[in-house]
RNA sequence: CGGAGAGUAGUUCAGAUGGCUAGAACGUACGCUUUGGGAGCGUAAGGUCGCAGGUUCGAGUCCUGUCUCUCCGACCA
């Protein structure tokens, strides 16, 4: 991509009615747009980051037997009445249509991905089963803030998985726990496993995944010296307690939640009477879990996580481009070279190719957060300078050296 | 929903006590110059001052209402 060609370009200035680094940062960089609170556009730019993201989690889904389906977003009323839901979720997005019916918004899949299982379960033999899908989720809350952190719509990836037993659903609980420890480490995020609330219909606590984050909600008491991690709404230690696991001293932080993991028991099944024929012959309900990642907030959570006083610093695999190629004024013809020969070896890369002063480009550059930056310049005969975002040292080397540095590292 | 702050050019902002024919910088267009950390000079385009009422000879400025954004809190099955 050419950035003289790109669709919604860096600005020099930060949004006056942004607080948040994420929202600051995101819409300088020319990543989003805001349309209301809460509520975005995702550019060329960013959209290829949420991009990455949902396929860094598509391709851990499937692995662990996921199969992705899209359900609608528009809900009719009777789903969420046969569950309590439309008189109980406030933040339930509700719309009539003119011909007075009553819609609801989809902010979870329960309600639809449930009546949806009856025609695939109908025997032991057709579990478990797991679906999934990545979508906009919509919820009435009171106050959208922090950027892309809480949105009114946002994007997620929400699993429902169907067991015969409580045996088979734990197996799968815990494989989607490592599946997610997974899918934040390959995104440069250390997600900590925190018991929760399992919300109004369950007893059970969850488990939500947190990022240490001043810009979270939530506040949670963890242990450095093993993996103990709890919410402080379910909490009964305060801060320097004795860790109940290991005796340690608990340590309280500001987190934000990336991702969780439910356990539904029968309440849905019961609800819409999804039932199989067990081994005997007799009918029973299977149990439910449900999964979610919020692909729009962790990309909020890593820009929060990794930026620095010039701007954003994008982990590789969510980077929108491998490289970014700035070239320097004189040397316009051999930049474009090296960005075809990029483009040729498989490497995405950026080019700067704006009649604009060196430092205008190093400024972008710095504020996109590209992970590697190739300056072409004709101070340097053939050679290309070789800078990485999060360092500031800089190597002067080869175009096979480069194409070799961007396989391997 | 309670509290606080803010809406003026594409963007960031300035416009005490009402006198405005509404400014600056950046950005944009054109010309010249320049070329390694957001370059310089010149010219130009760009605004019903969030919206609706009101007070006044006169309102960006005062009053009332309303919409929106941001922050704190509450809320977030």
């Amino acid at each position: 991509m050419k950035l003289s060609q790109l669709a919604f370009k860096v600005a020099k200035d930060a949004p006056a009615n942004a607080d948040t680094i994420n929202h600051k940062l995101l819409v300088q960089a020319g990543y989003v747009r805001q349309l209301m609170a809460g509520v975005y556009t995702y550019t060329p730019l960013g959209l290829k980051v949420l991009r990455n993201i949902e396929n860094i989690v598509r391709k851990e889904m499937d692995a662990i037997g996921g199969q992705e389906i899209l359900m609608p977003a528009l809900h009719p009323k009777a789903n969420w009445l046969t569950t309590g839901g439309w008189d109980n979720i406030d933040v339930l997005f509700k719309l009539k249509s003119r011909t007075d019916r009553d819609y609801a918004l989809g902010q979870s899949h329960e309600e639809i991905v449930t009546p949806l299982a009856k025609e695939l379960i109908n025997s032991y033999k057709d579990l478990p089963l797991a679906l999934y899908q990545i979508q906009w989720k919509y919820r009435d809350e009171l106050r959208s803030k922090s950027g892309i952190l809480r949105g009114r719509e946002f994007f997620m990836k929400d699993m429902y998985s169907f067991h015969e037993n409580q045996a088979d659903f734990e197996k799968f609980y815990e494989k989607v726990k490592a599946a997610y420890l997974k899918i934040f480490k390959e995104m440069g995020l250390t997600a900590k496993v925190t018991e929760a609330s399992g919300g109004s219909f369950t007893e059970k606590i969850s488990y939500e995944f947190m990022v240490l984050t001043d810009a979270g909600e939530d506040d949670i008491f963890y242990c450095d010296s093993c993996d103990y991690c709890v919410n402080q709404e379910i909490a009964k230690v305060k801060e320097g307690d004795a860790c109940p696991i290991c005796g340690a001293p608990l340590k309280a932080a500001r987190a934000a939640e990336v991702g969780n993991v439910f356990d539904l028991g029968q309440k849905f099944a019961k609800d819409f009477e999804l039932t199989f024929a067990n081994k005997n012959g007799e009918k029973q309900y299977p149990i439910m879990g449900c999964y979610g990642i919020g692909i729009s907030r962790t990309m909020g959570v890593i820009v929060e996580k990794y930026h620095d006083d010039r701007g954003i610093i994008w982990p590789k695999a969510v980077s929108p481009f491998a490289a970014h190629v700035v070239a320097l004024n004189g040397a316009e013809e051999y930049a474009i070279k090296i960005y075809e020969t990029l483009k040729e070896n498989g490497v995405s890369a950026l080019l700067d190719d704006r009649a604009q002063s060196a430092g205008n480009k190093f400024a972008a550059a710095d504020l996109l957060g590209i992970p590697v930056r190739l300056v072409i310049s004709p101070r340097n005969e053939k050679l290309i300078e070789w800078k990485k975002r999060d360092q500031e040292e800089i190597e002067l080397i080869d175009l096979n050296t480069v194409l070799t540095k961007l396989k391997t590292s």
